[in-house]
DNA sequence: CTTGGAATGTCAACACGACTGACATAAACT
DNA sequence: AGTTTATGTCAGTCGTGTTGACATTCCAAG
């Protein structure tokens, strides 16, 4: 039970009611506003310092792995090079992050947050977990369980395993 | 259960497990990577069309709420006249959205898919519920519920209410 | 050692979707 | 008649994405 879904006890049509059109649509605009919700916080104090989202995900992803390499980096966006370079430079420029040499191959850079930088981070993600654990405490654990279930399975397949191995290295 | 969250027989440290900073940068980056997998399929199919997510939007919640206003669509998407009467523009010009002048109110316009609308919105839809009942079917009813729940409380909470008896009108 | 390719950076041009500010028009309300 | 409301429009700016072209640095294979 759990993973396989039904409740015991449901008709068959009554077991599949989630997966209504109606059903679908609501699950479509939740995420919709939940998400407008979900970068709200953090999107007014970058406005203040005439940043954007790009920014804050380049700081935030910076932070969780310190030294990561620039196509590490990429991969994790899905941006382009350029995109994702303007971004860099305006925060190495601001003295927010460090790009330092690799050790064994040169042409990497590995990049780090400075102490500015890792400020701005905890001021952006405190921020953000506020609203996340609000909402995680409203709903409850295991509501909490099945919004991690139900975005996992969101996410493109392909990146998938990928990404939630890398999110929680305790996992299969 | 469920609502109010906490399994029983779980101690206090256990029972708040899931509200750890680490538990909660997990749920930020599933956000994250969700979304940008729930707007994939949709943001290809609109390339092609040279449009972008501000259509998709405004063709969802028109075919929605067929007739709604102007000023009902600004409220619904969160931006500025401006920027929506662009997008609304080009529906109308490209012959997606028919602009009806109101008819007790003749300042207010009152907006509707034509059929070629109805054709664009039906295949952008169609692409994404069919990503979001793999993920709910994968996932189960129950997780559907919990990831129903967490979204509800990730709302701006002044918007909530409104939006979440307009997206089920079945509601308290 | 030379050559090929990978990793990175940079310049230019462009598109999109958000914003602000200012102004226009029409219709309704008082 | 004057004010407010609903809507539309023009002009400018910004952040973030794109493509294409090109340069630099450096590892690795021929």
């Amino acid at each position: 039970m759990g993973q396989s879904g039904y409740s015991k006890g449901a008709t068959r049509s009554e077991q599949l009611l989630f997966l209504t059109d109606d059903q679908l649509r609501q699950g479509i605009e939740l995420m919709f506003f939940a998400y407008r919700g979900f970068t709200a916080d953090p999107d007014r104090l970058l406005a203040d310092r005439q940043y954007g989202r790009a920014h804050h995900r380049a700081i935030h992803f910076i932070n969780r792995r310190p030294g990561l390499m620039v196509s590490d980096l990429l991969v994790i966006l899905g941006v382009t090079k350029q995109s994702l370079n303007r971004v860099l430079r305006q925060l190495v420029e601001d003295g927010l992050v460090e790009s330092r040499v690799g050790r064994t191959d040169r042409r990497q850079r590995n990049l780090h947050l400075t102490e500015k930088g890792r400020a701005l981070e905890q001021e952006l993600s405190a921020a953000q977990r506020r609203r996340m654990r609000t909402a995680f405490s409203n709903a409850g654990p295991d509501a909490v369980q099945g919004f991690r279930q139900v975005l996992e399975q969101m996410i493109d397949a392909d990146l998938r395993d990928r990404v939630l191995g890398w999110m929680d290295p305790t996992r299969p």
